[in-house]
DNA sequence: CATGAATGAGCATTCATTCAT
DNA sequence: TATGAATGAATGCTCATTCAT
């Protein structure tokens, strides 16, 4: 039985692979529906209700169910729900970097606006569940080889925004400090638009984005 | 209605407790040992399983045991899982204002330090998890009066911060700013403190908590 | 311990005792209110429920409740769901037993005038379920005495009809026949009342005894 | 969604049927025995057993034990147990309708020799528990959907009576009345076959049935 | 590739019952 | 008398998982 299961993501954080909802249709007969290739749509869902509900919350047969295929189906895809679990939350982290990698990278830009279009794209979709959260709860189920392929594919989000604060630092365009610690705070600070209570701080997101850039780079003092 | 269902954790705090080794009992009510109130006991348990797990990953079952009474007996004491997770992160909370409000009270001490005290104190025991991932799952689960009850005690957590804040501004101690964004984002950045990643930044949660207070006092500009 | 349980009712069929909802208070001091003996409020609520929802379908807490006592309380006064259940029943038994030879027993009206009378009685409460339903479900939790007492108590029901039958066809008020026969058509048509179709089959309770009776009485030939 | 969940009981009336002992079996899909569609075999138990011992009564793990399935198996075929309890009950009164119509269809024969040949099958298989009583303890549980699908396959046999007793008025076979009420009537005695006092009344179900039609034809007047 | 049918383990909840007080 | 606190057993239901087809 030639199963496909990539039983854990390999080679996890290759970054910078592009987006995938390609609806790319073969020129020859799209006999097949259009349905982008069952496993894709199986691991975007996942990935969503993942992000909205967590865990355990998150059924295999409301995932099987969203996509039109039965659970059956998706252990095809998937080796359980670890597995799958696992694999939709790179694929998150992936496009999250990929994004976030797009607009870090344009020239010519100061940091600090980079950094609020940043924001501002981030907090436009809400993001649902803080990703610490999600994987204390997950990490019971998942096997080491699955917890680290996730924090792996975290810490490179991490990394690159590290990156960026270090050489921000070299050309004296922000403060000296710790470029992880700037990175961590720059995302603990974006979840508060998590929060409900950010409603009652700003209108629109956009707004909250401009808020928490200024707490961000000026600080209370 | 002779039952104790109230969901409000009353004198909440009681100290001094060490755990029992489980043991079954015959039904009936047994010969009050030293055993203190069970009620309490299955509260405390509660809160620091629901903070470590979320609301789906824990059992009552596993509530029930680690207190060493059945699961009949939490029903008796609670109506029931959403009432039980409700008083539990009520008193939670309602600890947590305690303890703030202790520090920030102190007379002659500036804001700054009295926000570093706070902070020391909250990353030394591991806090868990993210109290809006928290909500978030379990909100399917409870009603209406529920969900505001604990809203309710996070509200005020927030207010006593920004009260604080609010008076600094007026006294000039720190800038012009919205003192509920400043609220929100201190306790967004004491969230770092959960991240794994959080022991690579620094060794111990006193040097991160200086490091969290600085950059929430100058930012990174 | 001096436990007044009545484990079985003993003498079961023991009719004409008057009913007993007596408010009646001592000239002295009303001091514990003026509540009707617990246990036979316990009694009387009993047979409402189990009348109106069956065996299975009531708690004790639920009669515990209504009562506004403790269901220990249930407890002490009856040995258990059982004990309560045939009690509860027998009562309901002795009552209609009551209640129909008092009608019954009429000098100078005619059988089916009297008949009628009964009929329109026990069609205007609604009578709730079924005798021999109400038993079957019941009879796996009871012991054979149980089952006996309460047998016993409704074949006096029957048989006070059938008596009466039996008079009447001495004195050729009615044809020749089997008077148990007669007595359990007689109580099998009533149970029309309690079908949803009978109101649209008449308008009144009185109007339904009225064509039932007639039924009964000169069949459908 | 690819559930069979329809609560429908399609073709019913499969003949021939031996039940299996009952063999522990592991998980997937076993290899197709003898063994019948399970969901029918199911639905037969189930039938079988409301019937004998109303809703509350009966536990899914019982129908499921007897049938040689686990809990989950029932769950898979049926939505829970009031959508089991309603595709059952429907799939007995659809048999019920099938056969009485079969016999009240013949033609040359009186309508009295057909309602006594009605009356002697109905009485050859005890069948146990007053519809009546069955829906007040069910209907708690049901939905509105579910109330009416099952009220209505009731009303379809009382229907099929009173369209023949109305035949029966028009050509004076029988005297002027409620053919609605005859049928009600009509039914009700026929539920004395369920009590326990019938035995003492007559020897075989023949005979009651004989004796019951008398009733019904003539009255006792 | 895909699925229909099944399982076993676990969970929230309810209930009758018990007993020290 | 009455009850507060507890238990054990059962129930309805869900879910991840398996496997023959």
């Amino acid at each position: 039985m030639p199963h496909p299961h990539d039983s854990a993501p390999g080679g996890a954080g290759r970054p910078g692979d592009g987006r995938q909802e390609p609806k790319r249709r073969s020129p020859g007969r799209p006999r097949r529906e259009d349905r982008m290739p069952v496993r894709d749509e199986i691991l975007k869902t996942a990935s969503v209700l993942f992000m909205e509900q967590g865990y355990e919350a998150v059924s295999l047969s409301g995932i099987a169910e969203r996509c039109g295929v039965t659970k059956a189906s998706v252990y095809y895809h998937f080796e359980g729900k670890p597995a799958l679990f696992t694999a939709a939350v790179i694929r998150m982290l992936q496009l999250a970097f990929a994004g976030t990698l797009r607009v870090l990278d344009q020239q010519g830009k100061s940091l600090r606006l980079r950094l609020l279009e940043v924001a501002e794209r981030r907090l436009a979709r809400i993001q649902h569940i803080e990703f610490e959260a999600l994987m204390r709860e997950a990490s019971h189920y998942l096997d080491e080889e699955q917890r680290t392929a996730i924090r792996d594919a975290e810490q490179e989000l991490h990394d690159l925004l590290a990156v960026h604060f270090g050489q921000a630092i070299a050309v004296g365009e922000i403060r000296q400090g710790n470029p992880m610690l700037m990175a961590h705070s720059y995302t603990a600070l974006l979840m508060i638009g998590n929060r409900q209570a950010a409603k009652s701080i700003s209108a629109s997101p956009a707004d909250l984005a401009a808020q928490i850039m200024d707490m961000f780079w000026t600080g209370v003092g």
